[in-house]
DNA sequence: TAGAATAGAAGAGTTTACTCTATAGTTGCC
DNA sequence: GGCAACTATAGAGTAAACTCTTCTATTCTA
């Protein structure tokens, strides 16, 4: 599919597909056999990676741990030890933020109750 | 304590606390007794906010949110409807960071799997 | 009392992650 | 064949959250 159509199917604008092509996250292949242009196509992995893009992008990763993170898993760029390295970070770091929310919540349960109970 | 002191106090540099004063999340008193300098002065309740922002903005709250919470909080700015109103916003939006996070969690978990079977 | 350290104000510069604009070539359709 | 719609490339602009620089004034210390 054309980078439009992609677009389409990802909800994310074309603009923003061009940066992540750009920044090393996905890249299009052009057709050896269309010579008259440039058109770069994309396949259904590249949908996946984009969806992967889009939630690792929630839970706060930057686009250079989302490139990490898309090595490990879908290019062959590393070896299985350096693969298992870089998921092993990324879990930790998940396990980080997840303690910083509940320690949030907490908190602001704290500050609820006192609001309740007119303690402030 | 004057900001040198606040500074290390809370390890935020001196340019940070001023950014964070300047966009109104907290606030020195001037001594109205001296009249020679223009030196803010600050008390243990902004130790306490400036450790507040730090934990916020860790769970990925921006300036604008983390500065709700201050007001619902530390400032008589609202009512007690309003407090709980920002407050339970605040609760939703973690609930919602939770679910990513682990939503990921399980993900990374499935490449791992994927990549020590060798299935990818 | 000189000099070093500290405080304040104003504004420029940086990084991240887009977002938009301008330009030019290509394709599809009546 | 003309023109709207689509594609690519390059580079400018934006917003958030700092971070640094420059300048001036004040205070502390030997």
């Amino acid at each position: 599919m054309l980078i439009n159509e992609l677009s389409k199917r990802t909800g994310l604008s074309i603009h923003t597909i061009r940066f992540y092509e750009k920044s090393g996250l996905i890249a299009g292949k052009r057709e050896e056999s269309v010579k008259t242009n440039k058109y770069l196509h994309y396949d259904e992995v590249t949908v996946e990676k984009l969806e992967l893009i889009h939630d690792a992008k929630l839970v706060g990763f930057t686009i250079k741990e989302i490139g990490q993170l898309i090595d490990a898993w879908y290019n062959g760029k590393c070896t299985k030890k350096q693969k298992l390295s870089i998921l092993e970070d990324k879990l930790l770091s998940l396990e980080q933020k997840l303690r910083e929310i509940k320690d949030m919540k907490k908190l602001i349960l704290q500050f609820k109750s006192d609001v309740i109970n007119d303690r402030c």
